[in-house]
DNA sequence: ATGTTC
């Protein structure tokens, strides 16, 4: 079911910037579904499951599928008081683990604090999960603009703590109650339906975003470090917007708010990560930016790619020195910066455009992805042996 | 992306 009369999608993106066929072809389509306004692909572009990521739609209905399973992922930066002089990142490492399990500290307060439902979720609060998601200790690089770093509350002595992570298992509930239920047609914003699903999403930025916090906090705790919030952004929902005269809904799906002030656009572990302002009035962009650097490879194709020319112990130390904690040899691979577009012409394809300018830019310290209990690397080993064996 | 795996 597709509209006979589609809007055409905007693409921003230089024209020497490599962006995937697959990606350009799900962007069209996607413009395509009734009741579409506006369609926009930032340079950030890559297919996924139907539908890009890296884009923003504006539409007349609400569609579930298009924000994906993980609602309210986002990015949080923290401003720490480590100091960028003393701070020892193979000490540090040796100090982070566990974060994977479930949290031991008082849920139901955490909860009663953001505001949070209980939900059958609740044992992954805290906890980092795989993809994209990572937690990573940063230090300011170059500073473009002192004062508006200094209006944030930033400064390039101590370190910065930016977490990528989103709502985990309830985002991927709430989507699929909703596909079970009525499939890829999206929902009239007038009825009962969009309403629950409003209810429930809305729920699950706030638990994303709590989420973040948690594991910001067990970070810290395991760095016998503070930290305060400087800047949080989701890049994953869908929002009700004043559009001119109208009210319409803006989905964003691994597309930044360009209306909420600075932001942090990550790079891949192995390139600096970019603070940014948005610029403009929001009206080519549907007030949106990249989110992050973008997929060059589909997950699970990275580690044949480039398991002959790098082992995993090669990936632990990136090419601007930063370590990385990802006992998943699979995830290593299939976020080593390989796997990733350069962030540097993605923000040059936004700072072209007149979307944003840089404020400074973060070089990676130290990733948390993931690490392995003992008894889960047992496991796995196990049970790697008896695949060899099939 | 996913208490991802039957």
């Amino acid at each position: 079911m597709t509209d006979a009369n589609p809007i055409i999608p905007h693409l921003i993106a230089s024209s020497t910037s490599w962006i995937e066929g697959e990606a350009v072809r799900q962007l069209e389509h996607t413009a395509r579904l009734p009741g579409m306004r506006a369609a926009v692909g930032l340079p950030d572009l890559h297919p996924g499951k139907g539908y890009p990521i890296g884009a923003a739609f504006l539409s007349e209905r609400i569609y579930p599928a298009l924000v994906g399973n993980d609602i309210g992922c986002g990015m949080a930066l923290w401003q720490t008081d480590l100091t960028a002089r003393r701070f020892k990142p193979e000490r540090a490492a040796e100090r982070l683990s566990g974060l994977e399990g479930a949290w031991d500290g008082d849920l139901a307060a955490w909860r009663a604090d953001w505001k949070l439902e209980p939900t059958a979720f609740d044992r992954a609060l805290g906890t980092i999960g795989g993809g994209n998601h990572f937690a990573e200790i940063q230090q300011l690089e170059q500073v473009f603009d002192a004062p508006a770093l200094a209006a944030l509350g930033l400064d390039t002595e101590h370190l910065c703590l930016l977490v990528h992570s989103g709502s985990r298992g309830l985002g991927e509930a709430i989507l699929r109650a909703q596909v079970d239920q009525w499939g890829h047609a999206g929902l009239d914003p007038h009825t009962a339906e969009a309403d629950a699903y409003r209810l429930a999403h809305d729920h699950a930025l706030r638990w994303a975003e709590a989420n973040r916090a948690l594991i910001a906090q067990r970070l810290l705790t395991a760095l016998g470090a503070e930290a305060e919030q400087r800047l949080a952004v989701w890049h994953n929902g869908v929002e009700s917007v004043a559009w001119y005269d109208e009210r319409l809904w803006l989905h964003r799906k691994g597309a930044a708010p360009a209306d909420r002030g600075p932001l942090v656009i990550p790079g891949s572990r192995g390139a600096l990560s970019y603070l940014v302002a948005p610029m403009g009035d929001g009206a080519i962009n549907l007030r949106s930016l990249a989110h992050g650097a973008g997929r060059k490879w589909k997950r699970g194709e990275a580690r044949a790619r480039l398991s002959g020319r790098q082992r995993p112990e090669d990936l632990a130390l990136t090419a601007l020195g930063g370590r990385v904690i990802c006992e998943d040899k699979d995830l290593l691979y299939d976020e080593a910066p390989e796997s990733y577009k350069g962030i540097e012409r993605v923000i040059s394809d936004l700072t072209e455009a007149g979307l944003c300018q840089v404020l400074a830019t973060l070089r990676p310290v130290l990733t948390y992805k993931m690490r392995r209990s003992e008894q889960s690397h047992r496991t796995g080993r196990i049970h790697q042996r008896r695949m060899r064996q099939d």
